[in-house]
DNA sequence: TTAGTTGTAACTATTGACATTACAACTAAT
DNA sequence: ATTAGTTGTAATGTCAATAGTTACAACTAA
Protein backbone atom coordinates (compact mmCIF):
# COMPACT_ATOMS: atom_id res chain seq x y z
CA UNK A 1 0.00 0.00 0.00
CA UNK A 2 1.08 3.29 -0.75
CA UNK A 3 0.84 6.76 0.21
CA UNK A 4 -1.65 8.64 -1.99
CA UNK A 5 -1.06 10.87 -4.81
CA UNK A 6 -2.00 13.40 -2.92
CA UNK A 7 1.21 14.38 -1.47
CA UNK A 8 3.56 14.65 -4.74
CA UNK A 9 0.53 16.46 -6.28
CA UNK A 10 0.90 18.83 -3.64
CA UNK A 11 4.56 19.48 -4.17
CA UNK A 12 3.87 19.74 -7.24
CA UNK A 13 0.86 22.59 -7.50
CA UNK A 14 3.34 24.62 -4.24
CA UNK A 15 6.48 23.92 -7.54
CA UNK A 16 3.74 25.79 -9.74
CA UNK A 17 2.52 27.82 -7.51
CA UNK A 18 5.75 29.65 -6.62
CA UNK A 19 7.50 29.13 -10.34
CA UNK A 20 4.06 30.79 -11.87
CA UNK A 21 3.60 33.62 -9.38
CA UNK A 22 5.03 36.15 -10.84
CA UNK A 23 3.85 35.71 -14.72
CA UNK A 24 0.25 34.54 -14.21
CA UNK A 25 -3.06 34.00 -11.78
CA UNK A 26 -2.61 30.62 -10.55
CA UNK A 27 -6.05 29.44 -10.87
CA UNK A 28 -6.84 25.52 -10.15
CA UNK A 29 -7.28 25.13 -14.07
CA UNK A 30 -3.61 25.99 -14.48
CA UNK A 31 -2.44 23.74 -11.72
CA UNK A 32 -5.08 20.79 -13.21
CA UNK A 33 -3.18 21.22 -16.90
CA UNK A 34 0.34 21.00 -14.78
CA UNK A 35 -0.66 17.60 -12.82
CA UNK A 36 -3.29 16.74 -15.84
CA UNK A 37 -5.74 15.96 -13.39
CA UNK A 38 -9.42 17.04 -12.91
CA UNK A 39 -9.46 20.74 -11.46
CA UNK A 40 -11.81 20.11 -9.08
CA UNK A 41 -9.18 17.10 -7.62
CA UNK A 42 -6.98 20.59 -7.45
CA UNK A 43 -9.73 22.48 -5.60
CA UNK A 44 -9.87 20.19 -3.00
CA UNK A 45 -6.44 19.50 -2.30
CA UNK A 46 -6.00 23.38 -2.35
CA UNK A 47 -8.63 23.13 0.65
CA UNK A 48 -6.65 20.69 2.74
CA UNK A 49 -4.10 22.59 2.09
CA UNK A 50 -5.53 26.13 3.04
CA UNK A 51 -6.43 24.69 6.10
CA UNK A 52 -3.27 23.61 7.27
CA UNK A 53 -2.33 27.49 6.52
CA UNK A 54 0.03 26.65 3.93
CA UNK A 55 -1.74 28.36 0.92
CA UNK A 56 -4.06 31.01 0.46
CA UNK A 57 -7.14 30.93 -2.06
CA UNK A 58 -8.99 33.48 -3.54
CA UNK A 59 -12.42 32.69 -4.13
CA UNK A 60 -14.39 34.64 -6.86
CA UNK A 61 -11.20 36.58 -8.48
CA UNK A 62 -9.09 33.25 -8.04
CA UNK A 63 -5.72 32.52 -7.91
CA UNK A 64 -3.26 30.53 -5.37
CA UNK A 65 -0.13 32.05 -3.26
CA UNK A 66 1.84 30.82 -0.63
CA UNK A 67 0.35 31.52 2.62
CA UNK A 68 3.87 31.92 4.53
CA UNK A 69 7.72 31.47 3.88
CA UNK A 70 8.86 28.51 1.84
CA UNK A 71 11.53 27.61 4.13
CA UNK A 72 8.59 27.41 7.04
CA UNK A 73 6.86 24.76 5.22
CA UNK A 74 8.62 21.23 5.44
CA UNK A 75 7.55 18.00 3.47
CA UNK A 76 5.78 16.95 6.92
CA UNK A 77 3.74 19.77 6.66
CA UNK A 78 2.35 19.10 3.38
CA UNK A 79 2.25 14.93 4.33
CA UNK A 80 -0.14 16.30 7.53
CA UNK A 81 -2.56 18.66 5.41
CA UNK A 82 -3.09 16.07 2.61
CA UNK A 83 -3.56 12.32 4.22
CA UNK A 84 -6.10 11.64 6.38
CA UNK A 85 -4.73 12.77 9.95
CA UNK A 86 -7.25 11.48 12.17
CA UNK A 87 -5.89 8.32 11.68
CA UNK A 88 -2.83 9.21 12.28
CA UNK A 89 -0.60 6.09 12.39
CA UNK A 90 1.30 5.30 9.66
CA UNK A 91 0.85 1.25 10.91
CA UNK A 92 -2.83 -0.25 10.89
CA UNK A 93 -4.09 -2.43 13.50
CA UNK A 94 -5.67 -5.25 13.14
CA UNK A 95 -8.70 -4.71 15.69
CA UNK A 96 -10.01 -7.24 18.53
CA UNK A 97 -7.08 -9.49 18.74
CA UNK A 98 -8.26 -12.58 21.47
CA UNK A 99 -7.48 -10.86 24.53
CA UNK A 100 -7.63 -14.77 25.88
CA UNK A 101 -4.61 -15.15 23.98
CA UNK A 102 -1.32 -13.96 25.54
CA UNK A 103 -0.12 -13.17 22.62
CA UNK A 104 -3.26 -11.61 21.13
CA UNK A 105 -3.84 -9.58 24.43
CA UNK A 106 -0.07 -8.01 24.26
CA UNK A 107 0.33 -7.80 20.84
CA UNK A 108 -0.24 -3.90 21.07
CA UNK A 109 1.87 -3.02 23.90
CA UNK A 110 4.83 -5.44 22.22
CA UNK A 111 4.85 -3.29 18.85
CA UNK A 112 3.22 0.35 19.75
CA UNK A 113 6.82 1.70 20.71
CA UNK A 114 8.80 0.31 18.16
CA UNK A 115 5.87 0.63 15.16
CA UNK A 116 6.58 4.93 16.54
CA UNK A 117 9.83 4.69 16.12
CA UNK A 118 9.69 3.90 12.95
CA UNK A 119 6.94 6.40 11.60
CA UNK A 120 9.26 9.02 13.57
CA UNK A 121 12.18 8.05 11.25
CA UNK A 122 9.93 8.86 8.08
CA UNK A 123 8.55 11.84 9.28
CA UNK A 124 12.04 13.27 10.81
CA UNK A 125 13.38 13.05 7.58
CA UNK A 126 10.50 14.40 5.88
CA UNK A 127 10.58 17.36 8.67
CA UNK A 128 14.15 18.10 7.10
CA UNK A 129 12.97 18.98 3.97
CA UNK A 130 11.44 22.44 2.86
CA UNK A 131 9.25 24.02 -0.17
CA UNK A 132 12.83 25.92 -0.23
CA UNK A 133 14.71 23.06 -0.99
CA UNK A 134 12.78 21.51 -3.59
CA UNK A 135 11.79 25.18 -4.94
CA UNK A 136 15.89 25.09 -5.30
CA UNK A 137 16.78 21.93 -6.95
CA UNK A 138 13.54 22.87 -9.23
CA UNK A 139 15.18 25.94 -10.51
CA UNK A 140 18.56 24.61 -10.91
CA UNK A 141 17.00 21.76 -12.98
CA UNK A 142 14.38 23.67 -14.57
CA UNK A 143 17.23 26.73 -15.46
CA UNK A 144 19.79 23.74 -16.92
CA UNK A 145 17.10 22.46 -19.91
CA UNK B 1 -3.43 6.04 4.01
CA UNK B 2 -2.11 3.42 5.58
CA UNK B 3 0.30 0.05 5.61
CA UNK B 4 -2.65 -2.47 5.10
CA UNK B 5 -3.02 -4.43 8.59
CA UNK B 6 -1.09 -7.77 7.03
CA UNK B 7 1.98 -6.35 8.77
CA UNK B 8 1.23 -6.19 11.84
CA UNK B 9 -0.62 -9.39 11.84
CA UNK B 10 2.43 -10.78 10.18
CA UNK B 11 4.22 -10.21 13.18
CA UNK B 12 1.57 -11.06 15.29
CA UNK B 13 1.29 -14.65 13.90
CA UNK B 14 5.01 -14.83 13.63
CA UNK B 15 5.05 -14.30 17.69
CA UNK B 16 2.70 -16.59 17.92
CA UNK B 17 4.72 -19.65 16.05
CA UNK B 18 6.98 -18.80 18.13
CA UNK B 19 5.47 -18.76 21.39
CA UNK B 20 3.37 -22.08 21.41
CA UNK B 21 6.04 -23.87 18.70
CA UNK B 22 6.70 -25.99 22.67
CA UNK B 23 2.95 -25.93 23.74
CA UNK B 24 1.17 -27.00 20.33
CA UNK B 25 0.57 -28.01 16.71
CA UNK B 26 0.24 -23.89 15.43
CA UNK B 27 -2.30 -24.73 12.88
CA UNK B 28 -3.79 -21.79 10.94
CA UNK B 29 -7.42 -22.30 12.73
CA UNK B 30 -5.60 -21.30 16.05
CA UNK B 31 -3.05 -18.47 14.45
CA UNK B 32 -6.89 -16.95 13.10
CA UNK B 33 -8.32 -17.08 17.09
CA UNK B 34 -5.43 -15.18 18.01
CA UNK B 35 -5.43 -12.55 15.58
CA UNK B 36 -9.39 -12.99 15.34
CA UNK B 37 -9.56 -13.67 11.37
CA UNK B 38 -10.30 -15.90 9.34
CA UNK B 39 -8.39 -18.65 8.86
CA UNK B 40 -8.19 -17.86 5.26
CA UNK B 41 -6.50 -15.07 5.55
CA UNK B 42 -4.06 -16.24 7.88
CA UNK B 43 -2.94 -19.26 5.28
CA UNK B 44 -3.02 -16.32 2.50
CA UNK B 45 -0.54 -14.57 5.00
CA UNK B 46 1.50 -17.74 5.62
CA UNK B 47 1.82 -18.32 1.70
CA UNK B 48 3.06 -14.70 1.36
CA UNK B 49 5.61 -15.11 4.13
CA UNK B 50 6.69 -18.67 3.18
CA UNK B 51 7.40 -17.20 -0.31
CA UNK B 52 9.77 -15.09 1.61
CA UNK B 53 11.61 -18.04 3.39
CA UNK B 54 10.41 -16.78 6.66
CA UNK B 55 8.51 -19.65 7.84
CA UNK B 56 8.07 -22.93 6.87
CA UNK B 57 3.92 -24.27 6.33
CA UNK B 58 3.59 -27.96 6.71
CA UNK B 59 0.73 -29.27 4.22
CA UNK B 60 -1.53 -32.00 5.35
CA UNK B 61 0.06 -32.64 8.98
CA UNK B 62 -0.11 -28.83 9.38
CA UNK B 63 1.37 -26.50 11.52
CA UNK B 64 4.28 -23.21 10.91
CA UNK B 65 7.28 -22.83 12.04
CA UNK B 66 9.93 -20.43 12.09
CA UNK B 67 12.35 -20.63 8.74
CA UNK B 68 15.29 -19.60 10.36
CA UNK B 69 16.70 -17.82 13.50
CA UNK B 70 14.56 -15.16 15.09
CA UNK B 71 17.89 -12.52 14.92
CA UNK B 72 17.94 -13.15 10.78
CA UNK B 73 14.36 -12.05 10.57
CA UNK B 74 13.92 -7.87 10.31
CA UNK B 75 10.46 -5.90 10.75
CA UNK B 76 11.65 -5.10 6.93
CA UNK B 77 12.15 -8.80 6.06
CA UNK B 78 8.09 -9.13 6.62
CA UNK B 79 7.27 -5.94 5.20
CA UNK B 80 8.66 -6.84 1.89
CA UNK B 81 6.76 -10.37 2.30
CA UNK B 82 3.11 -8.79 2.99
CA UNK B 83 3.09 -5.82 1.34
CA UNK B 84 3.35 -5.15 -2.88
CA UNK B 85 6.71 -5.19 -3.69
CA UNK B 86 6.20 -4.64 -7.15
CA UNK B 87 4.69 -1.01 -6.32
CA UNK B 88 8.39 -0.73 -4.94
CA UNK B 89 7.63 2.98 -3.89
CA UNK B 90 6.35 4.01 -0.74
CA UNK B 91 4.75 6.94 -2.76
CA UNK B 92 2.66 7.09 -5.17
CA UNK B 93 3.47 9.65 -7.72
CA UNK B 94 0.61 10.95 -10.57
CA UNK B 95 0.91 9.67 -13.92
CA UNK B 96 1.57 11.84 -16.96
CA UNK B 97 1.95 15.58 -15.73
CA UNK B 98 2.00 18.01 -18.50
CA UNK B 99 5.75 17.67 -20.49
CA UNK B 100 4.76 20.72 -21.72
CA UNK B 101 4.74 22.75 -18.76
CA UNK B 102 8.30 22.95 -17.13
CA UNK B 103 7.28 21.68 -13.93
CA UNK B 104 4.98 19.04 -15.04
CA UNK B 105 8.19 17.70 -16.96
CA UNK B 106 10.86 18.03 -14.14
CA UNK B 107 8.49 16.93 -10.91
CA UNK B 108 9.82 13.58 -11.40
CA UNK B 109 13.74 14.46 -11.53
CA UNK B 110 13.18 16.88 -8.66
CA UNK B 111 11.65 14.93 -6.18
CA UNK B 112 12.76 11.30 -6.69
CA UNK B 113 15.83 11.54 -4.31
CA UNK B 114 14.09 13.54 -1.23
CA UNK B 115 11.17 10.41 -1.78
CA UNK B 116 14.13 7.87 -1.58
CA UNK B 117 15.99 9.18 1.40
CA UNK B 118 11.97 9.13 3.31
CA UNK B 119 11.39 5.92 2.22
CA UNK B 120 15.17 4.92 2.87
CA UNK B 121 14.85 6.53 6.39
CA UNK B 122 11.46 4.13 7.16
CA UNK B 123 13.53 0.86 5.92
CA UNK B 124 16.33 1.60 8.22
CA UNK B 125 14.53 1.69 11.32
CA UNK B 126 12.47 -1.40 9.95
CA UNK B 127 15.91 -3.10 8.99
CA UNK B 128 17.60 -2.31 12.66
CA UNK B 129 14.43 -4.39 14.38
CA UNK B 130 14.31 -8.05 14.55
CA UNK B 131 11.67 -10.78 15.78
CA UNK B 132 14.65 -11.76 18.45
CA UNK B 133 13.76 -8.04 19.74
CA UNK B 134 10.23 -8.15 19.47
CA UNK B 135 10.44 -11.35 21.62
CA UNK B 136 12.41 -10.75 24.34
CA UNK B 137 9.70 -7.64 24.31
CA UNK B 138 6.78 -10.24 24.23
CA UNK B 139 8.29 -12.21 26.75
CA UNK B 140 8.76 -9.83 29.29
CA UNK B 141 5.66 -8.31 28.92
CA UNK B 142 3.85 -11.77 29.09
CA UNK B 143 6.17 -12.91 31.38
CA UNK B 144 5.04 -9.81 33.78
CA UNK B 145 1.51 -10.18 33.97
C1' DT C 1 -9.16 -45.33 5.23
C1' DT C 2 -9.94 -41.44 7.79
C1' DA C 3 -9.42 -37.18 10.32
C1' DG C 4 -7.20 -33.04 10.26
C1' DT C 5 -4.97 -29.67 7.77
C1' DT C 6 -3.22 -26.65 4.02
C1' DG C 7 -3.66 -24.36 -0.63
C1' DT C 8 -6.48 -21.95 -3.46
C1' DA C 9 -10.37 -20.51 -6.29
C1' DA C 10 -14.58 -17.99 -6.40
C1' DC C 11 -17.51 -14.67 -4.75
C1' DT C 12 -18.92 -10.71 -1.96
C1' DA C 13 -18.67 -6.50 0.83
C1' DT C 14 -16.41 -2.48 2.15
C1' DT C 15 -13.42 1.21 1.82
C1' DG C 16 -10.61 4.88 -0.15
C1' DA C 17 -8.86 7.26 -4.10
C1' DC C 18 -9.89 9.66 -7.86
C1' DA C 19 -12.78 11.44 -11.95
C1' DT C 20 -16.56 14.03 -13.42
C1' DT C 21 -20.68 16.98 -13.70
C1' DA C 22 -23.21 20.53 -11.97
C1' DC C 23 -24.12 24.56 -9.76
C1' DA C 24 -24.23 28.02 -5.97
C1' DA C 25 -21.24 31.63 -3.99
C1' DC C 26 -18.26 35.08 -4.72
C1' DT C 27 -15.19 38.99 -6.77
C1' DA C 28 -13.58 42.37 -9.87
C1' DA C 29 -14.01 44.76 -13.97
C1' DT C 30 -16.84 47.05 -17.08
C1' DA D 1 -25.89 46.14 -12.01
C1' DT D 2 -24.34 42.89 -14.97
C1' DT D 3 -21.21 39.72 -16.44
C1' DA D 4 -17.22 36.75 -16.91
C1' DG D 5 -14.21 34.13 -14.47
C1' DT D 6 -13.34 31.59 -10.54
C1' DT D 7 -13.73 28.90 -6.20
C1' DG D 8 -16.31 25.71 -2.96
C1' DT D 9 -18.77 21.72 -2.63
C1' DA D 10 -22.31 18.20 -3.21
C1' DA D 11 -23.64 14.20 -5.73
C1' DT D 12 -22.44 10.36 -8.34
C1' DG D 13 -19.62 6.89 -10.57
C1' DT D 14 -15.53 3.97 -11.31
C1' DC D 15 -11.77 1.37 -9.92
C1' DA D 16 -8.46 -1.16 -7.03
C1' DA D 17 -7.15 -3.19 -2.70
C1' DT D 18 -8.40 -5.24 1.60
C1' DA D 19 -10.63 -8.45 3.82
C1' DG D 20 -14.46 -12.02 4.93
C1' DT D 21 -16.52 -16.25 3.63
C1' DT D 22 -17.60 -20.75 1.53
C1' DA D 23 -16.15 -24.62 -0.69
C1' DC D 24 -13.29 -28.14 -1.93
C1' DA D 25 -9.15 -30.51 -3.84
C1' DA D 26 -4.53 -31.95 -2.26
C1' DC D 27 -1.94 -33.78 1.11
C1' DT D 28 -0.06 -36.25 5.48
C1' DA D 29 0.09 -39.11 9.38
C1' DA D 30 -2.06 -42.18 12.34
Amino acid sequence: MQISSRFTIAVHVLVCIETFKNDRKVTSELLASSVNVNAVVIRRLLQQLKAAGIVNVARGSGGAEMAKPLEDITLLDIYNAVECVECGSLFHFHENPNALCPVGRNIHAVMDTRLDKIQNAMENEMKSVTIADIMSDAEKIIGSE
